[in-house]
DNA sequence: GTTCCGCATGAATCGATAG
DNA sequence: ACTATCGATTCATGCGGAA
């Protein structure tokens, strides 16, 4: 089976239109927050953000396929002391267009920006709103599990004084169940709070986001050659990553610079899958290198 | 001087009114959630959460003094595969009554409860939403700062190399301060994530949130002998810190049993506190243990 | 080749200063 | 008075050069 990566330069609210109805296994996207300086290029002032996000998520609604995920990252600023309300009130608006807002998960981020005010402490999570057509959506929960390791460390270290020695009496027999049971239940399911580091070491692509946000819901949300749509792609981490993962996707952007730099980035992978294929491990080796 | 803590038995809707107008200094509280099944003792229904707690935070609204904060801990629960939306109508709401909504913290607890769903992982983050009469509001930040990661190690270590030595060869001239600003560095100030783990451990009572929670706002809200108020107290586990921590305190149910339960949880407190005090530490160690 | 250290860099926010 | 710009504050992260 060979990948498609379709790329649109424009405005989403237009673009989307272009896209077929129910046809989108998996929306990620991170869309620009809102500003309250109206001349920054693109800013959306928080009173208009509803109006303005409202068409776009109309058309999403309509791309998505009932058994698909919408993820919406998003994170409201502080305006004049209090936090902005648009996040809530869009939340509000997009529930009356159809959508169910099913979850909302928690970017907890390891390292947030710094800074010091006399009432307030710096921000260091972001929402992660997951919207659904239906009820009834995909989910492969076991392709996220998580290791135990923490999980199991505290539990050890939980363990009453009197478990501990009567395990040290069964040197050899119970004691080393005990561990080998442990190490059998080494996988367990997340929750709903992401706690990853923001990328904001590389010099030119400062991603909003890290390359394991897309790469978690990618994994949660679709398998392989399911469709993965990013209506404000920007640098392209969510792209990259499905196309990384076997996923088609569909990148939307209205910069031209984010539109040329995503094209030439795909470019390689795409001519590459093209050709024969010698042996799958040497196909996987050399992919993850001509995207990155 | 003498901490006071008053209890009332009945509805904090009415209580509330017994207080004097800008008489409190912190507002931590978590009320009942909203609970679909009507049935349930005490249970809130979604759609008439909002109706329900307006007058309450209208009360909360003219007890709080201008430079207290609110602190409301709460969380949406799901309610046929959809999150409701009561909690951000609430915020929508409280706003109009003329309460700043100045952030919101997320308590992401270490140890959410296990469960698996077809459809959802486990919900392991509450809302902790700080809400204020004036921008000008008191915040004792350094009380409440964390020690700093891995980064400041190394780079303290760095320091004992080459800077100790300089500090040193300055000895008298006013220049050891520097030493002692970079021992404060020992300390970062925290985010608005609180990583708290829930307690478990408790036999009888199964407190809405850990003492660490209570803790950390009236630490960071409040000085000695200043005015603690839980409008749903329950077991009673802020007004017990409060007590702790030196705080008047005001606590309100409207459950016989959790006000008979405080009121005996207290008393021993009180009552030695009135007494003479031999010496500071005396009373500082035993106080500790009459409470718990 | 490891390990260690220096450095730049963030979806930030406030208060002061300037137009 | 009201708005726009700017500097100060601050900490986790990972790269690149150095020991």
């Amino acid at each position: 089976m060979e990948l498609h990566t379709d790329l649109y330069l424009g405005d989403c609210k237009e673009e989307l239109k272009k896209l077929p109805a129910n046809s989108v296994d998996l929306i990620v996207t991170s869309p620009p927050y809102a500003d309250q300086r109206k001349s920054t290029y693109g800013g959306i002032h928080p009173d208009e953000y509803v109006k303005w996000f409202q068409p776009i998520s109309k058309q999403l609604l309509r791309v998505l396929k009932p058994t698909g995920t919408f993820i919406l990252n998003i994170k409201e600023k502080v305006v004049e002391g209090e936090r902005s309300t648009y996040v809530m009130e869009l939340i509000l608006e997009m529930r009356k267009q159809g959508w169910l807002w099913t979850e909302e998960f928690i970017w907890h981020k390891k390292n947030s920006y710094p800074g010091k005010w006399p009432n307030r402490f710096r921000d260091s999570w972001e929402r992660l709103l997951q919207f659904n057509k239906d009820k009834k959506f995909i989910m492969y929960q076991e392709n996220v599990m998580v290791p135990m390791g923490d999980w199991a460390k505290s539990r050890l270290k939980n363990l009453s004084d009197t478990d501990k020695i009567r395990d040290n009496s069964k040197v050899g027999s119970g004691f080393g169940k005990n561990i080998s049971n442990w190490l059998t239940r080494d996988m367990a399911y997340p929750t709903n709070v992401l706690h990853l580091a923001t990328e904001c070491n590389n010099k030119k692509h400062s991603a909003a986001f890290p390359e394991e946000l897309p790469e978690w819901f990618i994994k949660l949300f679709t398998k392989e050659y399911d469709t993965v749509l990013d209506p404000f792609m920007g640098s392209g981490t969510t792209l990259n990553v499905a196309n990384r993962m076997k996923r088609n996707s569909i990148g939307i952007d209205i910069v031209p610079e984010y539109y040329d730099m995503v094209s030439k980035q795909l470019k390689p992978v795409e001519l590459y899958l093209l050709e024969p294929k010698p042996n799958y491990e040497k196909v996987e080796h050399q992919r993850r290198y001509a995207i990155r």
